[in-house]
DNA sequence: GACGACTATCTAAACGGTTAGGAAGGACGC
DNA sequence: GCGTCCTTCCTAACCGTTTAGATAGTCGTC
C-alpha cells in the first residue's frame, strides 16, 4: 500500500506537498506539481489513510450508532437513512447491536470511544444508558429515544406520550368496548411514556376495559402471548401495540385463531415503516419520520453546534389503515 | 482525553509500560507497577486510541459490509449476525449501504479502503462488483452472493440454482398448471442462476405454463407488478418468487385482489428469513442459513488463512408452509 | 542593488500508540 | 570478585498523515 512519502519521492517533492494537494490546503501548490503528484498517485494507486489523518488532525469522521436490533425493520430504516445522511457528509456510519443486552451494549459503547468515534446515536432500551461514557470521553451523544432524565443528553424523537393518545384515541373512538395494549418490556422511559399516553386517552372512559401485556419487540414474542390473550373469552375487541412487530405478531395470532381482523379484533401499530402498509390487512400505525429524524441527526452532530445539548420534538402522523376499522377505499 | 504519556507520568513510568501492562506483553511487567498503571489509567478514564494502535501495528479489527438495503429484513439479519460475529472477536462493522446504486457502492469501496478495513464483506447486485478496488489495495473480500466471474474472489453462499431447482419443482409438484416467476432485476449472476434453476425444473414439463416477470427487490414494487399480473384473466397459479420480499407484495396483492393463498394462488419466496413464519399465509420459501454464514465468513476473514480465495457452498432448506398449498398441521 | 512582499516548497514536530534495543540491577555459579 | 543470565524498565524509532516554521526564489519598487 502506497503512502505519502512514496508518492512525494515518485513526484520529486515532499510529503507536505501531497498533503496540500490531496487536502487543498492548507498551502497552495502551484498547478505543474499538483499535476505531477496526482499522476504519481495515480500509478502507485494511492489511498491516504485514513487512521493516519485522524491521528494528526482529531476527526475520525465516523459516527457509532447503537439499536437494539438492526434486523429489525424501523432500525433498518433508521440505519439506512443515517448511514446515507452519514455518507453524503463523507462520515461513515459504525453499527453496534445490542440485542437488547447491558452488557453488549457497554461493550460497543467502549470500542466506539476506542476508537474515537466524532459523535454517537443511540437507541437505547435501557433507562440508565451508557451514555455517561461518552459524555466523559467528550464525544457528542443523540439519543433518538425518551429518556428517563434529560442529563444533559441531546434527544430528537416524537413525543410518545401524545402519539399513545392518539392512536388509543381512536380505538376509542370506534367504540370498541374492551382495549388491550401491547406495551413493551415496560422498565424503559419508552415503555412508561406508551404508558401514560394509553391511560390518559381512556381516563374518563369509565365504561371502556383496558388491559396491559408486556412483550418484547418481536413478532414472535408478541404472537405467543397474543395467541393467549385473544384467545379468552374475554378477549379485547382492540389492540393497541407499542411497536409494529408486536402489531404482527397479533395479526398472526389473529389469522392463527380465525378472527377477522378489524371484524373482531382491531390492532394499531407503532412506528409506521413502510411495511405498514403492506401487511394483511394494511396496518393503521403511528408513522414516525425516520428521514427526516435521521437527517436532522446527521447535520447537528455533524455541524459546529454538536456540544449544547438539544431537545427536539419530531412531528408524528396517525395513519390509518384497515386494521383499525375504518373503511379505506 | 488521557493518553498513554499522561498514565505513564501518573504511574511514574513510561509510555512502554504502559502499552504492555494494555497488551499483556510483549514484555513482562511487575505486579507492583502494573498495579500503578492500572490505577493511573483508572483515574484517569484513560482509553487508549485505537487509531494510534491501528497505526501502529497495522490492524484495525474493522470488517465492512456492503449490501444494497440495510432495511431489508434479509441483509439485517445478515449485519445482525456478521456484527455477532465480528464483536466476538474485537470487530466492528462498518456498514455501506448501496441502494443498488453502483457509483454508492464505489464511494463505500473507496471510504472502505482509505480507513483501511482488516477486510470486506459484500453483497452485490452488480454483477461487476468494485471487489477489483479491494484486491488493488490488499484487502480480503468475501462474496456472498454468486459472481459470474470467480476471479479470485472468495465466495461464500448457497447455491441459487439448486435452491431455486428445489423451490419450482415443489409448486411442480402440487400440479398447477401455470407458474409465474418473479425474479430480480435480472442483469445479476443472482438473478441468472435463479432463472436457470426455474428453466430447469420446468424443462420437460411441457404443460405446465411459465412466465417471467422481473421486479425490484422490494415489496412495493412486486406488489405493484403483481396487481397487474395476477388480475388478467390468465393469471398463474403459483408464483415462485427469487425473495422474500417480492413474495410478501405478491401475497399483498393476491389479497387486494381477493384471491385466496393459496387455494386461487400458491406462492413461493426466497431467503427465510424469521419473519416468513408470520405472513398471511405463513410462506414457504428456501431458508439460507444466515448465521451460520455469517460466522463462517467471520471466522475466515478473522482468520490467519484470509488470503487465500474460498470458495463454499452452503447448505439451504425448503421450508414448507401453508402459501404453496400444503396442508400443515 | 538592497528591501519587502509574495509564492512555492521543504523540514521537522506533532498526533498516540508499539516494540526492538539496550541499560541497570539482582541472583547465581564458580 | 567476576562473568552470565534474568527480570524489569527506559529510550527512541516507527506507523502515515498534517501543518507551522523556515528557506529559497521571484518580482516590483524606490
Amino acid at each position: 500500500m502506497a503512502t505519502a512519502r512514496d508518492v512525494a519521492v515518485r513526484a520529486g517533492t515532499s510529503t507536505a506537498v501531497v498533503s496540500y494537494v490531496f487536502n487543498n490546503g492548507p498551502r497552495n501548490v502551484s498547478p505543474e506539481t499538483r499535476e505531477k503528484v496526482l499522476r504519481a498517485a495515480a500509478e502507485l494507486n494511492y489511498h491516504p489513510n485514513a487512521l493516519a489523518r485522524a491521528l494528526s488532525h482529531g476527526k475520525t469522521r465516523s459516527i457509532g450508532l447503537i439499536v437494539p436490533d438492526i434486523a429489525n425493520r424501523f432500525f433498518g430504516e433508521l440505519a439506512r437513512a443515517l448511514e446515507e445522511a452519514a455518507a453524503a457528509r463523507g462520515n461513515i456510519l459504525l453499527i453496534g447491536d445490542s440485542g437488547l443486552n447491558l452488557q453488549r451494549e457497554r461493550s460497543h459503547v467502549a470500542a466506539f470511544v476506542e476508537r474515537r468515534v466524532d459523535s454517537v446515536v443511540m437507541v437505547s432500551i435501557a433507562d440508565d444508558p451508557s451514555v455517561a461514557a461518552f459524555a466523559d470521553a467528550g464525544i457528542p451523544v443523540v439519543a433518538l429515544h425518551p429518556l428517563a432524565a434529560r442529563d444533559g443528553v441531546s434527544t430528537i424523537s416524537i413525543d410518545y406520550r401524545a402519539a399513545a393518545f392518539a392512536a388509543t384515541r381512536h380505538l376509542i373512538e370506534h367504540g370498541y368496548p374492551a382495549i388491550a395494549m401491547f406495551n413493551g418490556p415496560g422498565e424503559s422511559a419508552g415503555s412508561r411514556q406508551h404508558r401514560e399516553g394509553f391511560d390518559l386517552a381512556l381516563s374518563g372512559e369509565s365504561d371502556v376495559v383496558a388491559s396491559i401485556h408486556n412483550t418484547e419487540i418481536s413478532r414472535a414474542h408478541a404472537a405467543q402471548v397474543a395467541l393467549d390473550v385473544l384467545a379468552r373469552p374475554s378477549r379485547p375487541r382492540a389492540v393497541y401495540c407499542s411497536t409494529d412487530e408486536q402489531a404482527y405478531g397479533v395479526l398472526f395470532a389473529c389469522h392463527r385463531l380465525g378472527l377477522r381482523v378489524p371484524d373482531d379484533v382491531a390492532v394499531t401499530g407503532f412506528d409506521g415503516t413502510e411495511h405498514s402498509a403492506y401487511s394483511y390487512p394494511p396496518l393503521t400505525t403511528i408513522r414516525q419520520p425516520i428521514p427526516e429524524i435521521a437527517e436532522r441527526v446527521i447535520a447537528l452532530l455533524t455541524g459546529d453546534g454538536a456540544g449544547l445539548p438539544v431537545y427536539e420534538i419530531a412531528p408524528f402522523d396517525l395513519v390509518v389503515r384497515e386494521s383499525c376499522g375504518h373503511h379505506t377505499n
